[in-house]
DNA sequence: TCTCAATGTAAGCATCGCTAACTTACGGTA
DNA sequence: TACCGTAAGTTAGCGATGCTTACATTGAGA
């Protein structure tokens, strides 16, 4: 909160830039970023963020990253509040869905971004299949969850629940203030749907 | 195909611009299309096309609608062939994910317009709804769909069907050529999860 | 046959992504 | 500590884009 006099070198404009930008999505939508606007918020010259980003795509690839630790970040703080495996997949996918509702215009960015020129994302989605099969097989021993094909389970779940959040989003494409209750609301809503859907309990 | 001696009027201007951009569209991404590109293409001055669609939204709204109308037109296709109404409504939520496979960068289009400048796309999706609606009433009385609140059935079956075709377009973002017999196999796996998911037959 | 509205053109503005050539100053080394 | 190479900034500018304004052309209806 205070750059007061800055010469010439400006010291954290990569993070600087990754930050308003990540800001700028959420709140904007992709298409309100520049790289010269960019700039001139962080008072630097419109050549500048060139040194650290090689093209505007590949700001963005940065942007989805950030995004994508976020959503993962949230998926996790969801699922340690919860004991058993079946609470815990369910509140994943509640707060996958809250996150799409609230964070839209992420979300989209996220998943309209190449996985080869952003690992990360790639990383991240197998990862978290990975855990979610986990989480199903514990949930079958503590009898929890009916004996099924643990990936079939699993991709019918993320189907239905990035299905939900994607309607969301694709619904309300530049709506940028869902109340965080309306959010709850539709979480809950493709939690009863995964239950009566799968026939989980 | 013959368009020899135009003077000064093209006479088809609307349609032409519509007709490249929706190919263009769909074989490009929606990224590659430009209003003067637009206009070279068919011959004509870089301002021309502003006599016809008030901006480039717009005419990506126009294209987003002729999207819609493709979809319809093979969903009813699809629907067409099939005699009682489950198999309709497996045929449909299959030719549904066909199209998101074969034509990724128009279904993404389509999802990413708003649809109060484009009206015709909501439109087309609450008839679809009311369509599914009664082909799950028309199963239940036929004692092929289990009963169940159709409209919570028809809302989870949108949503694995409309999330299965987003993972597809999602996770192969510039993959234009999908062959057709993997699209199939796809959409058959779709038709599985839904008959698997939902407990219908 | 006249005329006017629809449809085209030419020219230009502001912005954008990106590059090239030059400058500054930070941090490791002699 | 003086030096210096290089990371990180600057200025200037190219080509492209979306869109506007003022003007030109022409076909269709009165």
């Amino acid at each position: 909160m205070s750059e007061p006099a800055r010469s010439y070198h400006h010291g954290h404009l990569r993070e600087t830039l990754l930050e308003t930008a990540f800001g700028l999505v959420d709140t904007q939508g992709v298409e309100a970023i520049s790289m010269r606007a960019l700039a001139r918020e962080a008072g630097v010259s419109s050549a500048a963020p060139f040194r650290h980003f090689a093209d505007k795509q590949r700001l963005l690839d940065a942007v989805a990253e950030k995004a994508a630790a976020e959503l993962e970040r949230q998926l996790d703080e969801a699922s340690a509040e919860c004991s058993d495996a079946l609470t815990q997949f369910r509140a994943m996918s509640v707060a996958y869905v809250r996150f799409a509702a609230e964070h839209p215009a992420l979300f989209d960015l996220m998943h309209s971004t190449d996985s080869v020129a952003a690992p990360f994302l790639g990383t991240v989605k197998d990862e978290r299949r990975l855990k979610l099969i986990a989480l199903i097989i514990e949930g079958q021993n503590a009898g929890l969850i009916p004996e099924a094909d643990p990936e079939l389970i699993a991709l019918t779940s993320e189907a239905l629940t990035h299905g939900l959040a994607r309607m969301i989003v694709d619904r309300h494409p530049r709506l940028r203030t869902l109340s965080s209750q309306e959010a709850r609301q539709l979480a809950l809503a493709a939690t009863h749907l995964l239950q009566s859907g799968i026939g989980l309990s």
